[in-house]
DNA sequence: TATCGATAAATTGTCGACAATAGCGATATT
DNA sequence: AATATCGCTATTGTCGACAATTTATCGATA
């Protein structure tokens, strides 16, 4: 066992807030840290390439990271605690499935908690976040030209939080983060087959505003933004499982 | 003692099956849960027992509540993403100490949040609600009566709790449990020594307000209310030690 | 005597092994 | 033939032991 494995694990307690897509060779040999394990799931998930109701097994996690179980069962913990993913007591782990009430709930926190973050940002008049924000929206414009929806979705999410991390406030960071996260996973299991693809638009608008420094207008623009999100989502209907359940149950 | 060169711990054959009986190591059960031992190390915290600072070594812990180490450890790991503790990498885990930022951070977060909660709760017009509420605040004004500091402090954030859990928002409900655990880190880290003692007043009257359906008075109290807790810390200055040591060194 | 270095002790981080439980398939019975 | 029961397998839950790192203590030396 002479693994040379010289983890350098600095400050748990820090998140990195910069996101970034690295699918480094890690496969199957060389450990990868918590960190990157978390990462890797949650970006999988938030693209959509780990879909809602997949289980995640933990032998088989630890086999794809090279890693031993015990860590995978943190990551899996963690996301747990995040609401990304729900375990089921000695069945396992599962990518999260929002209820239509949970969904409501996570639009309805984020209204508000997106105006103190929009209000803050406003009250700096950092050149620098700006330039950071434009930096973004750009990314988003040219995954949107790509037309890599899964990517898409997620810098739409990430969008937000930048924002909240940019607006110097750790705990709406944090937040955010989490119900970024969450906000993906709704819109992939509630959104209508018709793409608005409105959204590019409309953080290009935040931004400006935001750069003018017109703390109303970006409000409005924010609570409109999210309203937007909300109602291009099929939220009257249950779960698409739930529902085929019911009328299969109901003929 | 001649133990010269004693690397194993099994050499002593003091058999380790019933050691530190369970007397109040765990709550009635051969062992504690998992939310047993969650429970009480923040409830301890809530009530200042366990002051900001202070080291909660994992063996420890495991030998007070009578379980193995590793479920202690999940426990930290828990209260580490909740930040009520803090994980120092290989040196352990410590009660948290929020800065003065964090600390504004909070109540920045708690204002619009329990807006929202007052919301729902007069959308719902359940008078069950308004009895669960009632019998809190009276909870609250045996303890007031008792003298009992500590209970005072934790029952007037588990109000909060429990306004954000009868509304109906389980998300609300989450949040609100951290933010509220937090507060009463902050409360007991900055509260000027002066006891304001208006807080069981307040939650009297918006449990009125919230009775009668009044819905902008219900609001305008719980702002008021959180404003007033915010005022009565001492926000000017860093932390005790910070301070002390900021000082020390200017001389 | 004070400072620096080395050794010792204690605590945390990590891992593999064992036990327990749920799911599934086979089998036998009505 | 359909169903209920029983046993097997695969996965999760838990634990103790080992390794690594930090902290404290002690001794040597200038």
């Amino acid at each position: 066992m002479q693994k040379k494995t010289v983890k350098r694990r600095d400050a748990g307690a820090s998140a990195p807030p910069s996101l970034q897509d690295e699918r480094q060779a890690n496969d199957g040999e060389g450990g990868a840290s918590d960190q990157e394990i978390y990462e890797r799931i949650i970006t999988s998930i938030m693209e959509h390439r780990l879909p809602p109701g997949t289980k995640l097994g933990e032998d088989k996690l630890a086999k794809i990271f090279g890693v031993s179980r015990a860590r995978v069962r943190q990551v899996l913990a963690r996301l747990a605690l995040e609401r990304v993913v729900v375990l089921h007591p000695n069945r396992g782990a599962f990518v999260a499935e929002p209820t239509v009430e949970e969904a409501r709930e996570v639009f309805e926190v984020r209204r508000p908690l997106e105006a103190l973050v929009v209000r803050r940002i406003v009250a700096k008049k950092d050149p620098a976040i700006i330039a950071r924000l434009r930096a973004h929206v750009e990314a988003e414009e040219a995954a949107r030209a790509a037309r890599d929806r899964r990517a898409i979705i997620r810098l739409s999410g990430e969008y937000h939080v930048l924002l909240a991390e940019l607006s110097g406030s750790t705990l709406a960071a944090r937040l955010m983060h989490e119900l970024a996260s969450l906000t993906c996973l709704i819109i992939f299991l509630y959104d209508a087959p018709t793409v608005p693809a409105c959204r590019d638009q409309e953080h290009s608008e935040i931004t400006q505003a935001l750069a003018d420094g017109d703390e109303a207008t970006a409000i409005r623009l924010m609570t409109e933004h999210l309203e937007h999100v909300e109602a291009c989502l099929d939220l009257s209907r249950g779960r698409p499982e739930e529902l085929d359940l019911e009328a299969a149950l109901a003929d």
